[in-house]
DNA sequence: TAAAATAGAATGAACGCTCTATCTATTGCT
DNA sequence: AGCAATAGATAGAGCGTTCATTCTATTTTA
């Protein structure tokens, strides 16, 4: 351990690290409760407990913190989505729908939710949060759809955007539909799940043989 | 007509009805574009040539401007909704996967997408939109699941909430891949929705043969 | 002339952000 | 080792602006 000034730097920046992700912590709590312009600088201070100007040393300004908490959800997603492509390409199907099921019934993550909306609004306004959900999205994408492809599911493209489209409407749902059992809408689910992820057999469209 | 003093009234409170209809124009406008914890006040009254002051005779608040914008909305979905109803029952899912497929390529229409997300992140926070949220979706269930079921949909509860799950994520889909060409979606959502609403046959197992 | 319509200034609070001041801890020098 | 110099951490008042709302004054209409 040569190195003691690295050490000492990374010790350093390791605590500024930290501090960086508690208030990270503390605007994502924030947000969630009253969305991003609901929300004042000041009152994410007081979250993380500290002061105004010294949250201004971490961030550059609101927007940073906006783009930094949509970022990091979105790597959530990314190694959820990885977490599934570690199965064997043959039960790789039957781990998605068992998968898919087990997110419906338990998507209870409360406040989790709250910023998808919230990041959807504010991406209609701003380009730069456009941008970045639009770019999270093709890598998800991707990874999803080279699941479907290893899997031999015809046309992975297209199911993948089905299979995120129902994705993509089931918060919808829990928001305007809450006492909905979910367990209900899963038995009917998974049939049609299945005829989307089925493999090419004999008869299929021209998209395999 | 000899109520003079009704048409009279009538003529008044038209009168009023039609500036408040053109303050709830200007403030879906205003809303759409900057959403509504972006857009000011002045903004909507500037936007419809009217003075702030004025402005606040005849609206209440800017809650109730909101609440007023996302009621007329619903209101729109629920009359075409009804559109739908018409036909026949036998050529209702026939005309009922056309109006899907017309309405997933159609769907163009730029700033009434921008409520949708505005409303949903809004009734996490606010209770009373939550409410005006749910009970929209109530009566849209009830009348979509009507169809169904006079169409001899089995299960017409929960395929309702799947097709509807369905249209909560297009919206979604079309911010996070605006790229995407809608009609190669349809091409394989039509198979998905025909099988959805297939009417009970011979062989109907709970869900399949 | 009474009432309704309309305008716009005034209010006080909250906003995002910056600035300065203090305090702490590390560093270099002897 | 011990002291001075320096850099970073931290706090909080203050800036200019905008917010939603109200108030008062004026004009238009009946």
């Amino acid at each position: 351990m040569t190195q003691d000034t690295d050490r000492v730097s990374t010790k350093m920046s390791q605590k500024r690290a930290d501090r960086w992700d508690r208030i990270v912590d503390a605007a994502e709590l924030c947000f969630a409760k009253s969305g991003f312009h609901g929300t004042g600088i000041s009152t994410i201070a007081k979250a993380c407990g500290i002061s105004v100007g010294h949250l201004y040393h971490y961030v550059e300004n609101k927007e940073a913190l906006i783009e930094a908490i949509i970022r990091r959800e979105f790597e959530r997603h990314l190694q959820r989505l990885d977490e599934l492509a570690v199965g064997e390409p043959v039960d790789i199907l039957n781990e998605l729908v068992e998968k898919v099921v087990d997110s419906i019934l338990n998507e209870t993550d409360p406040f989790r939710t709250v910023l998808i909306f919230e990041t959807l609004a504010e991406a209609q306004r701003n380009p730069k949060v456009a941008e970045i959900l639009q770019d999270y999205d093709a890598r998800m994408r991707v990874r999803f759809c080279d699941i479907l492809r290893r899997s031999g599911v015809p046309s992975p493209e297209v199911k993948t955007e089905i299979i995120f489209t129902i994705f993509g409407g089931l918060p919808v749902r829990a928001l305007r539909h809450p006492e909905q059992k979910r367990g209900i809408i899963v038995e009917t689910m998974v049939p049609v799940l299945r005829q989307l992820l089925q493999p090419a057999s004999g008869m299929s469209q021209p998209d395999c043989a």
